[in-house]
DNA sequence: TATTGTTATACTCTATAACTATA
DNA sequence: TATAGTTATAGAGTATAACAATA
């Protein structure tokens, strides 16, 4: 055991990188062919997921990671498929809050249903791998998005 | 303990996809702005460090899970800044393999060093949290990717 | 003045279909 | 005939810069 924990200390951060990469890679091609076996294109899908909740462009800019320039033709195109909408807020009027319709969370939820490698993946984990890798994204995530901690 | 077992079996696949969707998103998000500050975009980043071993174009294509006419361009501009070439096999000369060059393996390592965000994060992790991380990627990746097992 | 969203521009990424060279 | 790579095309994503409306 305390062999083990040896070993585990020499993992280096760039092997961590690299095992990170491979299935965030993986993961994002799985969302991608979904989303295109509903029509969608992988941004469509993954913008669809940021409004589940109301948020203003700038916001979905920022979820995005793209500029704010770029929200304006993605919504653009989300609203003329009628999958979401957009409206000024009555606060601040420069505001303009984007939400989804009731076609969209059901094109949304028809594109994670249709996840079919993401879910064999996750449906092999058990009770305790499932409890590690929450808690796992739980500390990574914050640090990753540049958060103080 | 044992109430800890039956909560984390409570955890569903849902859950589990929308904490590796966040992660995977926001490791993207990092990767893709480190390149940019190497003049790189995310795709060119990616398809960079996909070719640290020499690649048929067909199987780069299938490493970055576009279309096999994509990489034609991808490879064009890689080819143009000096960050890869492309040759004909001698086996089968309808193949052409790409090869990273002493200048593109620079540029990518200083790209992976340049994500900060992302060490820092995988930096919070101790030995063990690393060794469980390892594992569960390797456990997720083949599934992720439609392998057999 | 500062901020939000939009537009204009130029370039990259993307899939589809048709083409070539080789096998 | 089948496969690897390319080209042509059209649409979508991307950052930059300049703009209008609102604060």
């Amino acid at each position: 055991m305390a062999a083990m924990t040896t070993a585990a200390q020499r993992i280096t951060t760039a092997e961590l990188m690299e095992a990170v990469a491979g299935v965030s890679s993986a993961f994002w091609i799985d969302f991608a062919a979904a989303a295109a076996r509903h029509g969608l294109s992988a941004t469509q899908g993954k913008a669809l997921g940021a409004v589940l909740e109301p948020v203003p462009m700038r916001a979905l800019a920022e979820r995005l990671g793209c500029d704010a320039s770029n929200v304006t033709g993605i919504v653009d195109r989300l609203e003329s498929l009628g999958l979401a909408t957009r409206e000024a807020a009555a606060a601040d009027r420069r505001v303009k809050i984007v939400t989804i319709t009731p076609t969209g969370a059901e094109v949304l939820q028809a594109i994670r249903d249709d996840m079919s490698r993401a879910h064999r993946a996750l449906e092999s984990l058990d009770g305790e791998q499932r409890a590690a890798l929450l808690a796992m994204c739980a500390q990574l995530l914050p640090l990753l998005k540049g958060e103080p901690a």
